[in-house]
DNA sequence: TTGTATGCGTTATCAT
DNA sequence: ATGATAACGCATACAA
């Protein structure tokens, strides 16, 4: 296409090898260091232009004629040059790179939440690096740390239950930050997620709805955990005004897994008290448990017993009966506290933060109360 | 503790501000550029000592002594620096930054790899930079051309069904690289993973040895999928030396879901050919779509169809009836590949690669196959 | 053991 | 519109 002589330039700039008589006119006798792959300095000595000139073409291309722009990106191309990101970062003072702290991959929200704000910074050429605390705030300061070392310019970390010195620190070196998962309208934070406390209120009161008034509890570890901690309370507080209770023996807390749920429903089935005629589990594997070890126990659901879940997973609506759950979209939060993060590096000054709404979907494994035996005929 | 008057020191040190004296003798009238972070330098001159000593203190603690080390630190703790990744990258040419391709991070087996790899990397203070392709090759070499712009030391990228630029890039810089979750003894690439092939030849006679003649398979995307691929091949191989093959009516191609699965199973049971005695499927996902929909069809699971899934996930084992299937560590795979990464950049020259086992489990859902019509008494 | 001086690859400032 | 050159923050070869 265009009729500059790159086929010349090219070789002139490959016989000023080091054991070329240029090189050896260099300024300095010492070892080379760097990585001697191609830089920036090599397309403009190729394209003919200064090194200024060269970077205008990729960080202010309207400052640069459009032939020269042409040389410098064929030079560019010919040499397969790309811009070093630590030269960049250094001299720019802008690292574009951006932070997620979040427990653990192990569970689909989380992982779907990281892939949302992947892509929405990907589009703006920023590079998401990722960190796992595995649910433990000690190590959730850590990766915070490490990550303020890169020099990230934004942050996002699932939960507000961290360490004070976490937020401290991010504040303290003016990173622009947002808890993601949980909502809460008087958070300190700016946050992106759901209220978790009145998704389980409103499911709560779809079973008291149903005429249940005993229920029981699975749910994932509270410590340290405020989603969790707040669906717990979402619970009581519900139950509370109307003047119930979980009893301890229908309170259960353990691991996210189907054996889980397997353990507590045959626990709540053998313990003294009267048996509660629903339970409510902390998320959708647990209930899958729960509903596994009815069938064993033959316990007929909802007839019996009500069961419910969270998270919406696939395998829910495959489940005889069919499993009521809330579903949350957890990919759309990744992309929105990505795009809260952008608005703030590009200084609008965005909402708080952004509320996505939890989705009751009611389906076979909540039916109505069986009538009390005390209640009479 | 120490003695060394830090106070005295940070005053000093802090009245040396920009509209001091000190300030205004500056080599330089020019505005100041940087973050206005805390930099080696400010440790360096508050600790009373060259910035060459500051930095071995990190890097070469052995060449400093007890004293001064002390003083440096403490320095570094009261001035709460630590050190800019981008200056150390330029300045040392190490990154210490690591990459990762995966497909996506809505399959567990990816996630739990990534996990693997990460807390490796993080034990030798490297971070992992995720990128995922979604199965599309092109999105895959852009995420790579992006990581060696970042200058990662070592990249793992999941599959050899990649374009041959990809690797010619990774050839061309230097950086070392492996394929993970696939493994060929004969591949080009080093590779950490298991052979699909082998696996799916294992699962075939396992059902051939069951007196199974007549084969479906439902199947992922092949295609871009050399994982699925072999898994497709070694199914077929192995019909083939029993003289066997799937009829097309019996392949069933397409996501990844339980939908699927009950789909296909829908159209093979209305295929007007003969029906088969079992089912190959992809994962765990679609065999449990297929045995969902079995249940619905009423198709007796073993007696009339054997069900066979990939990937162990836990509730294939609540299932009635439990799924066959095999099970593939894969935090384990993401941990070995690290591992193999880490020793090729410590200039060791580790093995080819490292393969893991996929154990076969076989539950409830593969049994002997109902006798053949056609087999006379 | 410690300090001095220079370079890493890019961007930003200023001058032309 | 383009060029010359000084930062950016740190590490390292070499001198002391």
């Amino acid at each position: 296409m265009s009729g500059f002589p790159f086929r010349r330039l090219l070789f002139q700039l490959m016989s000023d090898t080091p054991d070329s008589p240029a090189a050896a006119r260099t300024q300095t006798s010492r070892v080379r260091r760097g990585t001697g792959r191609t830089v920036l300095s090599d397309v403009a000595k190729l394209a003919g232009v200064s090194t200024a000139t060269v970077s205008r073409v990729y960080n202010e291309p309207d400052k640069v004629s459009a032939a020269v722009r042409e040389r410098v990106e064929h030079a560019a191309v010919a040499l397969n040059w790309f811009p070093n990101a630590a030269g960049r970062a250094l001299a720019s003072t802008r690292s574009h790179i951006a932070g997620i702290i979040i427990p653990t991959l192990d569970d689909q929200v989380f992982a779907s939440q990281v892939s949302g704000m992947q892509a929405a910074f990907a589009a703006r050429g920023i590079t998401l690096v990722l960190g796992c605390s595995n649910y433990d705030p000690a190590q959730a300061l850590v990766q915070v740390r490490a990550m303020l070392a890169r020099g990230v310019e934004a942050m996002a970390v699932v939960g507000e239950a961290h360490p004070p010195e976490l937020f401290d620190a991010l504040r303290l070196y003016r990173v622009p930050y947002a808890v993601t998962y949980a909502y809460r309208k008087d958070s300190p934070h700016d946050c992106i997620g759901f209220d978790n406390f009145a998704a389980y209120v409103q499911m709560t009161e779809h079973l008291i709805g149903l005429g249940h008034r005993s229920f029981a509890v699975c749910i994932q570890p509270t410590r340290d955990n405020d989603r969790v901690q707040a669906r717990l309370a979402g619970i009581r507080a519900t139950l509370e005004r109307h003047g119930l209770a979980v009893r301890p023996e229908h309170l259960c807390e353990g691991e996210s897994t189907i054996a889980f749920g397997r353990r507590s429903l045959r626990s709540i089935w053998q313990a003294s008290c009267e048996r509660p005629s629903a339970i409510m589990c902390g998320n959708d594997h647990i209930a899958l448990g729960v509903l596994r070890e009815a069938q064993e126990l033959g316990i007929a659901i909802p007839g019996e017993l009500s069961v419910t879940g969270f998270d919406d997973l696939e395998i829910g609506k495959a489940m005889r009966p069919t499993l009521t759950t809330m579903r949350v979209d957890t990919y759309e939060i990744g992309k929105l506290a990505a795009q809260h993060l952008l608005d703030v590096l590009d200084g609008k000054r965005p909402q708080h933060g952004h509320e996505v709404r939890a989705v009751l979907h009611i389906r076979e494994s909540s039916g109505p109360a069986r009538r009390a035996a005390t209640a009479g005929g």
